[in-house]
DNA sequence: GCCAACGTTGGC
DNA sequence: GCCAACGTTGGC
């Protein structure tokens, strides 16, 4: 990349159940990429597709489990591209309306950057004011893919320090 | 285009 | 397991 030529990287957070897949397997493979793939809304699809960049940050979020958090940082280290678990009749997330000539669904792929030092849980996200706004606290929020303001960003990486 | 029915998400 | 919120589907 030439120097000076680099967009601001955008702050994002993604969403997974642990107990399908979670911060324990990205750390078994660390510095290995892993895609994120079977994600099957618009909202967050068009995140993925047309505004995730490559050095782009991520937090990890565990949900549905017994202590929903924020447990690491991932980066983006390739922006969207065709899905291609989509195309295969046995994936779970298989959609036979997305096709190689026209997919419908995207993935990137990221790679774990780090762990917190600690989970930072839901519960404890929602009793900060300067967090109101969150997206993922907004009431019924369900967007597996979400952008995060840098503001609320850098108020979660305090936070972590405490 | 409306909207009821249905399925899914996800905190609790 | 409950249930509110939301997206999708399909009849009309």
């Amino acid at each position: 990349m030439i120097h000076g030529s680099r967009t601001p990287v955008r702050y994002w957070l993604f969403k997974s159940e642990p107990a399908a897949f979670g911060i324990a397997e990205l750390k078994r493979r660390k510095n290995h990429t892993e895609h994120w793939d079977g994600v099957r809304n618009f909202q967050a699809r068009n995140f993925m597709r047309d505004e995730m960049q490559a050095g782009d940050l991520g937090f990890l979020y565990h949900s549905s489990c017994a202590e929903p958090a924020i447990v690491g940082i991932m980066e983006i280290v390739r922006p969207g591209y065709p899905d291609f678990t989509a195309f295969d009749p046995l994936e779970p997330h298989y959609d036979p309306k997305s096709t190689l000539q026209r997919p419908l669904w995207y993935m990137v792929d990221v790679r774990l950057k780090r762990e917190f030092r600690r989970p930072i849980t839901l519960r404890e996200l929602k009793t900060h004011p300067a967090l109101v706004g969150m997206r993922l606290l907004a009431r019924g929020n369900r967007l597996s893919v979400m952008p995060v303001d840098r503001r609320e960003w850098d108020y979660i990486l305090r936070l972590e320090r405490r």
